[in-house]
DNA sequence: ACCTGAACACCGTTCAAGT
DNA sequence: ACCTGAACACCGTTCAAGT
């Protein structure tokens, strides 16, 4: 399950001074390259040249280290240039910037997994998606709710195409048939660039305020 | 020195002979109780009564037993009657009672976690819809996208959902603004009964087969 | 055949001590 | 003030040995 993740001949020989930052500095950089599960203090320590309960002068514990990685990871998140008043072409155009991050960033995903996200971005991407559709003829409320559906598929999406992809998934290989044959369907048409613009577009037509009915 | 043998709560006192479906069934039982991530192999093997050991004449490794589990949990699933040919409330059912199962026992999300799902029911599930989606209109090819984005939209949905309802989530606390007060929002509004069903029908009344625009 | 003891290589974390 | 050593209570797993 889990290999040797660090090497544990100690690389930096601790030219600069431990602090909160550096701790966090280090713990991204091996969570960009690895993952947010495996992420142990005792190896962040050895990394570091320096014992692991250096750390614990700097962290609480590990859940207050991992949150703070988690606050440089949703940093990353921008919102798109808002052009227009189209507010279907806006939710999609966050939809698929949020979820580029997501690929692109794998470790992300664990961000929203972990709890719900109100940094200040996710405050105003909800903000200026419900003012374009109360301009639309939503109200608050249903602004809202449509907001949060279109969020919750991207999302949604990207945490299951995310343990797809990931590393080579044993179930695949055990599973004779990981493909209806009857069908040509593969498990892996379920994520995808067009599957998720597909489900996403679906989701934007069927999105309409009620009072336009 | 190490002679420190931890007090476990050994309560079964190897009264039933080890065995697999023995083994499964107290992961089982724990797993119903507690949570997948936390079993462990020493927590189990004392519950049973016997060296943490003793298992692997019956499981080859930990993930082994761990996708015993997770198969067990899977058979839990039942497809609703069918009735009529309405493929929009075929697909809300079987959403529906997927969500369902979720709510009620959160541990079958880690089985959809872990990878793809291709035991039988879930073949049928997916065969059953094709043909009522193939039956309205759709290209076969349409029909797994359709229910792909179906699938993906309820179990993301569910995802997410356990997240944030789980133990107590620290993050709810910590943020200060989980509101915003200007727009009444609660982030807890973003998983209901009421959100899921207005996603549900939001994406579903968006599908539509092709040759019918 | 079925299980145990001892060990190895890990985890997160605490507490007292060293500089 | 900043870090270390030793320890505690855990992990998953292997290997040789006991019955």
């Amino acid at each position: 399950v889990s290999e040797a993740i660090w090497e544990y001949p100690v690389r930096m020989r601790r030219s600069e001074p431990l602090s909160r930052e550096v701790i966090v500095h280090a713990a991204m950089a091996y969570v960009d390259e690895h993952d947010l599960g495996t992420l142990s203090t005792r190896g962040l320590a050895a990394q570091l040249g320096v014992t692991p309960m250096a750390l614990y002068r700097y962290v609480r514990n590990k859940d207050e280290l991992l949150d703070a990685v988690v606050e440089e990871l949703l940093a990353r998140i921008r919102l798109p240039r808002r052009s227009g008043t189209d507010w279907r072409r806006w939710l999609e155009a966050i939809a698929q910037s949020l979820r580029r991050l997501f690929v692109e960033h794998p470790v992300a995903i664990s961000a929203f997994a972990r709890g719900p996200v109100t940094t200040p971005t996710a405050r105003r991407r909800l903000e200026q998606s419900v003012e374009m559709l109360t301009a639309a003829g939503f109200t608050p409320d249903e602004a809202v709710k449509a907001y949060a559906a279109v969020h919750t598929y991207t999302v949604g999406f990207s945490t299951l195409e995310a343990t797809r992809r990931s590393n080579a998934n044993p179930r695949d290989l055990a599973v004779p048939v990981a493909e209806l044959d009857s069908l040509h369907v593969s498990i892996h048409q379920f994520v995808s660039d067009d599957q998720f613009t597909y489900g996403l577009r679906a989701l934007l037509s069927g999105l309409t305020p009620s009072a336009s009915v």
